[in-house]
DNA sequence: CTGATGACTGATA
DNA sequence: CTATCAGCCATCA
Protein backbone atom coordinates (compact mmCIF):
# COMPACT_ATOMS: atom_id res chain seq x y z
CA UNK A 1 0.00 0.00 0.00
CA UNK A 2 1.58 3.31 -1.39
CA UNK A 3 1.68 6.20 1.24
CA UNK A 4 -0.22 7.94 -2.01
CA UNK A 5 -2.89 5.87 -1.63
CA UNK A 6 -3.22 6.06 1.80
CA UNK A 7 -3.44 10.22 1.85
CA UNK A 8 -5.74 10.03 -1.01
CA UNK A 9 -8.32 7.56 0.87
CA UNK A 10 -8.27 10.56 3.88
CA UNK A 11 -9.02 12.94 1.11
CA UNK A 12 -11.96 11.07 0.49
CA UNK A 13 -13.22 10.16 3.83
CA UNK A 14 -12.55 14.01 4.63
CA UNK A 15 -15.00 14.52 1.48
CA UNK A 16 -17.45 12.13 2.58
CA UNK A 17 -17.69 13.46 6.12
CA UNK A 18 -18.41 17.00 4.75
CA UNK A 19 -21.40 16.43 2.53
CA UNK A 20 -24.22 17.77 4.80
CA UNK A 21 -26.96 15.84 6.00
CA UNK A 22 -30.05 15.41 3.54
CA UNK A 23 -27.70 15.57 0.56
CA UNK A 24 -26.17 13.19 -1.62
CA UNK A 25 -23.24 12.85 -3.71
CA UNK A 26 -22.38 10.19 -6.42
CA UNK A 27 -19.02 7.90 -6.29
CA UNK A 28 -17.45 10.42 -9.10
CA UNK A 29 -18.63 13.07 -7.15
CA UNK A 30 -16.10 11.99 -4.18
CA UNK A 31 -13.55 11.05 -6.66
CA UNK A 32 -13.85 14.46 -8.58
CA UNK A 33 -13.83 16.09 -5.20
CA UNK A 34 -11.06 14.28 -4.00
CA UNK A 35 -8.64 14.97 -7.43
CA UNK A 36 -9.25 12.11 -9.20
CA UNK A 37 -11.91 12.10 -11.21
CA UNK A 38 -11.56 8.34 -12.47
CA UNK A 39 -11.84 6.33 -9.41
CA UNK A 40 -15.50 6.10 -8.93
CA UNK A 41 -14.48 2.62 -8.26
CA UNK A 42 -11.58 3.45 -5.34
CA UNK A 43 -14.15 5.33 -3.44
CA UNK A 44 -16.17 2.57 -3.34
CA UNK A 45 -13.41 0.66 -2.12
CA UNK A 46 -12.50 2.97 0.51
CA UNK A 47 -15.98 3.60 1.91
CA UNK A 48 -15.71 -0.45 1.65
CA UNK A 49 -12.27 -0.68 4.02
CA UNK A 50 -13.50 2.73 5.85
CA UNK A 51 -16.47 0.85 7.57
CA UNK A 52 -16.88 1.63 11.07
CA UNK A 53 -14.81 4.97 10.98
CA UNK A 54 -19.01 6.79 11.64
CA UNK A 55 -18.77 7.96 8.01
CA UNK A 56 -21.80 9.16 6.51
CA UNK A 57 -21.08 6.59 3.78
CA UNK A 58 -24.59 6.20 3.32
CA UNK A 59 -24.67 9.49 1.49
CA UNK A 60 -22.19 8.49 -1.19
CA UNK A 61 -24.58 6.51 -4.43
CA UNK A 62 -24.44 5.29 -7.83
CA UNK A 63 -24.63 8.07 -10.48
CA UNK A 64 -27.90 7.19 -11.23
CA UNK A 65 -29.33 7.43 -7.76
CA UNK A 66 -29.03 3.78 -6.56
CA UNK A 67 -27.13 2.40 -3.55
CA UNK A 68 -24.04 0.48 -4.61
CA UNK A 69 -24.87 -2.26 -2.78
CA UNK A 70 -27.08 -5.28 -4.60
CA UNK A 71 -30.83 -4.77 -4.25
CA UNK A 72 -32.39 -6.29 -1.74
CA UNK A 73 -28.72 -6.50 0.07
CA UNK A 74 -28.08 -5.49 3.95
CA UNK A 75 -26.14 -2.50 3.05
CA UNK A 76 -28.83 -1.41 0.43
CA UNK A 77 -31.68 -1.77 2.75
CA UNK A 78 -29.08 -0.27 5.55
CA UNK A 79 -28.27 2.57 3.13
CA UNK A 80 -31.66 3.56 2.11
CA UNK A 81 -33.02 3.57 5.44
CA UNK A 82 -30.56 5.74 6.68
CA UNK A 83 -31.28 8.35 3.99
CA UNK A 84 -35.22 8.47 4.55
CA UNK A 85 -34.46 9.07 8.04
CA UNK A 86 -32.48 12.27 7.08
CA UNK A 87 -35.42 12.97 5.03
CA UNK A 88 -34.33 12.21 1.69
CA UNK A 89 -37.01 10.77 -1.06
CA UNK A 90 -36.70 7.27 -1.51
CA UNK A 91 -38.38 6.13 -4.38
CA UNK A 92 -38.62 2.62 -6.32
CA UNK A 93 -35.10 2.25 -4.37
CA UNK A 94 -33.71 5.55 -5.88
CA UNK A 95 -32.99 8.73 -4.94
CA UNK A 96 -32.88 12.49 -6.61
CA UNK A 97 -29.05 12.85 -7.44
CA UNK A 98 -27.64 16.75 -7.61
CA UNK A 99 -26.30 17.97 -10.60
CA UNK A 100 -22.55 18.07 -11.17
CA UNK A 101 -22.14 21.80 -9.39
CA UNK A 102 -18.80 22.29 -7.39
CA UNK A 103 -18.74 26.09 -8.24
CA UNK A 104 -20.00 28.26 -5.35
CA UNK A 105 -21.96 30.56 -7.37
CA UNK A 106 -23.68 27.40 -9.16
CA UNK A 107 -24.97 26.17 -5.42
CA UNK A 108 -26.76 29.74 -4.88
CA UNK A 109 -27.39 30.84 -8.01
CA UNK A 110 -28.58 27.47 -9.44
CA UNK A 111 -31.45 25.54 -8.89
CA UNK A 112 -33.78 27.69 -6.28
CA UNK A 113 -36.61 25.04 -4.34
C1' DC B 1 2.99 -11.71 -16.96
C1' DT B 2 -2.29 -12.15 -18.02
C1' DG B 3 -7.00 -12.04 -16.95
C1' DA B 4 -10.97 -11.44 -13.81
C1' DT B 5 -13.31 -8.43 -10.51
C1' DG B 6 -15.86 -4.67 -8.44
C1' DA B 7 -20.30 -0.26 -3.05
C1' DC B 8 -18.54 2.78 -11.01
C1' DT B 9 -19.60 6.07 -15.44
C1' DG B 10 -21.02 8.14 -19.58
C1' DA B 11 -22.39 7.56 -24.27
C1' DT B 12 -25.53 5.56 -27.30
C1' DA B 13 -29.80 3.18 -28.98
C1' DC C 1 -37.97 5.95 -19.43
C1' DT C 2 -34.81 1.27 -19.69
C1' DA C 3 -30.99 -1.52 -21.82
C1' DT C 4 -26.27 -2.25 -23.61
C1' DC C 5 -21.59 -1.40 -24.01
C1' DA C 6 -17.07 0.04 -23.89
C1' DG C 7 -13.97 2.57 -20.62
C1' DC C 8 -11.92 2.92 -16.24
C1' DC C 9 -8.16 1.44 -12.51
C1' DA C 10 -6.29 -0.73 -8.17
C1' DT C 11 -6.10 -5.37 -6.58
C1' DC C 12 -5.84 -10.26 -6.58
C1' DA C 13 -5.41 -15.18 -8.28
Amino acid sequence: MSKDSAEWAAVVRAVVAAIPVGQVLSYAGVARRAGRPRHARLVARILAESSGMGLPWHRVMRADGRPGFAEGSPGWREQLQRLRSEGVEVRAGRVRMPRAVDSLDAALWGPPP
